[in-house]
DNA sequence: TTGTATGCGTTATCAC
DNA sequence: GTGATAACGCATACAA
């Protein structure tokens, strides 16, 4: 079968102990490392990761959930970005990175702590999580080294990283204001999500600086999807519809929205601004008249893993240190200046 | 520190042989059972995995390749879903997946290797190979059970689920000579991948069936993305284009062809026609009058899941058996019918 | 049905 | 600088 340690260390007549020392860069004389290296190449011979990571007691793979959905959605559609930036990482830390299986359902989350109480990861990164308390409670109860990546409860004690909201929608709306648009119209997504009520908030501030009152009128609360920008805008053009631009949560109401417009033969306006970290990357592509505030997905990623290696790092010596990470966004009007 | 088996046998005043048979599920005596579950549940014991893996040496880990890009292209955005068709097979296997960063360069795309060959996977699933035919070599010679994603030379014995490219571009030529349609344009990928070859033939053969020739002036060969397709449309309509139908390789390039007929204010044809597994999901909703024929993605990735797992079951016992699977097509006109 | 003993492949602690 | 030996946590062959 396979060749061993003892395999080396017979062939190359030394100790398994003196290869393991060469395999692991300890001091061993240049003659004998020769020995043992040679030895190596002849028998073709990779340690044993199993055997590795039993003795060491850490597993080298850290966890990221993955909601299970059916079909694609919106919010899936970073997670490629970003597993790029935490795969980057963990490479770097020669960590690799196992794929948590999470149902929506919250109750039996319990895989991602399963796994660490088994030794089978010894960190995880939470992609977008639901309300799930239950799960941040357990992460927090057996210790887990764990990073969020959205947005969670802000009294728990657990790293987040995440855009931030309140800012992106308040340069979205800013450049419309600069257009020179006074009533702006708000898509809204469902406001019981913490990362809408920011964004919300984000809408409120750019037009408090300017002393543009708020106008319910002018906003309305759907789902964040296409549909729900779409049937948005039709139950906007349905009443006295008088704004002149529109700002909604992501792009993907955004294009929604456009659409509706289109089907109505209007005028698409060239001032529909979005932010959105859900944003499609055709979005731009395909219609100039959309302004985008970017997410950097992949940085998310690797600052979240980076946060999470520091946090794994430090639980042997130090306590949890929370480390609330807001990252910068970057502004896109349309495909040409992409 | 954590508890251990041994912990639990003394608790519950049996040997740790017979709690690792309440473990496996091994014959035990009712009685002597509940002891030691009790036991199990006061010291809150979970089995280190580490040590499971280690003497069984297996990692109970499959590894999927994940192509680094900077940035998402279009072929990035159907990875979710085929991750959810792996993962769900995965977890019933009680299986994790590892993600393999993977760079597109070849040369050093051992890692997989060196991971199958270190025991830290069990067998591997490749995403979207590009002509890495030394991967392909490694994988042979190592007997790493593994299935791919996409297409690679016939004469390779390794299994393959793929997308039925020829079938999808004939359905959508077919479609737009169901409508009456004669001069049908078609914008090709770049003809050395497989895949752009399979979809020319397709494109060919709906033609040959209706005795239309090749017209050379329908046909253009640009690279796979919204720009290629732009540009290709652009090319068209800078010569004497007489199609009234479009067809083309991805919705990529179908939109970006859609886009440059919309700069070009000429009126949007309801006959633009595309197969893609790259499907973007927002293609369909944005234009009804693109008309595509999608690949069944999700099912891709059960299906490749399904296959690896059969592999690495008979590769103990009998020898490799490769097994290409095609899998069927779904058509979709437009965001109406969606 | 249960206990004893051994081994898995590696690293670490101690001598030398 | 190197070798013998123990230890990691669990599963299993064998004995009882």
């Amino acid at each position: 079968m396979k060749s061993t340690i003892r395999d080396v260390a017979s062939l190359a007549k030394v100790s398994p102990a003196t290869v393991s020392r060469v395999l692991n860069n300890k001091p061993v004389r240049e003659q004998t490392k020769k020995k043992i290296e040679s030895a190596i190449q002849k028998l073709d011979y990779y340690p044993n990761m199993l055997a590795q990571n039993f003795v060491s007691n850490i597993s080298y793979h850290i966890g990221v959930t993955m909601t299970e959905r059916k079909g694609l959605t919106a919010v899936d559609q970073f997670n490629p970005v970003l597993l790029q930036g935490i795969l980057e990482v963990a490479k770097n830390k020669n960590y690799s990175v196992t794929l948590i299986p999470t149902c929506e359902a919250a109750e039996h989350n319990n895989l991602l702590v399963d796994l660490f109480r088994r030794n089978a990861i010894d960190g995880a990164i939470i992609l977008d999580p639901s309300d799930n308390t239950s799960l941040f409670f357990e992460i927090l109860k057996y210790k887990i080294p764990a990073v969020v990546i959205g947005r969670i409860p802000t009294n728990l004690p657990i790293s987040t990283v995440d855009t931030d909201n309140v800012e992106g929608i308040y340069l979205a709306v800013k450049h419309l204001l600069r257009l020179g648009h006074k009533k702006i119209a708000y898509l809204s997504a469902p406001l019981n999500y913490i990362a809408s009520q920011d964004r919300y908030a984000g809408y409120q501030k750019a037009l408090a600086e300017c002393g543009i009152g708020i106008n319910p009128k002018l906003i309305l609360e759907k789902e964040a999807s296409f549909e729900g920008g779409y049937q948005g805008m039709l139950q906007f053009l349905a009443g006295d519809f008088e704004a002149t631009a529109v700002s909604a949560y992501n792009d993907a109401m955004a294009i929604g929205a456009i659409k509706a417009l289109q089907d109505n033969k209007i005028k698409i306006p060239e001032q529909v601004a979005v932010i959105g970290h859900d944003d499609l990357p055709t979005s731009a592509m395909i219609y100039p008249a959309l302004s985008t505030i970017h997410s950097p997905i992949e940085e998310m990623g690797t600052e979240a893993a980076n946060l999470l290696f520091r946090e794994m790092e430090n639980l042997a010596a130090a306590e949890r240190k929370i480390m609330p990470v807001k990252l910068k966004l970057r502004q896109s009007c349309g495909f040409a200046t992409a």
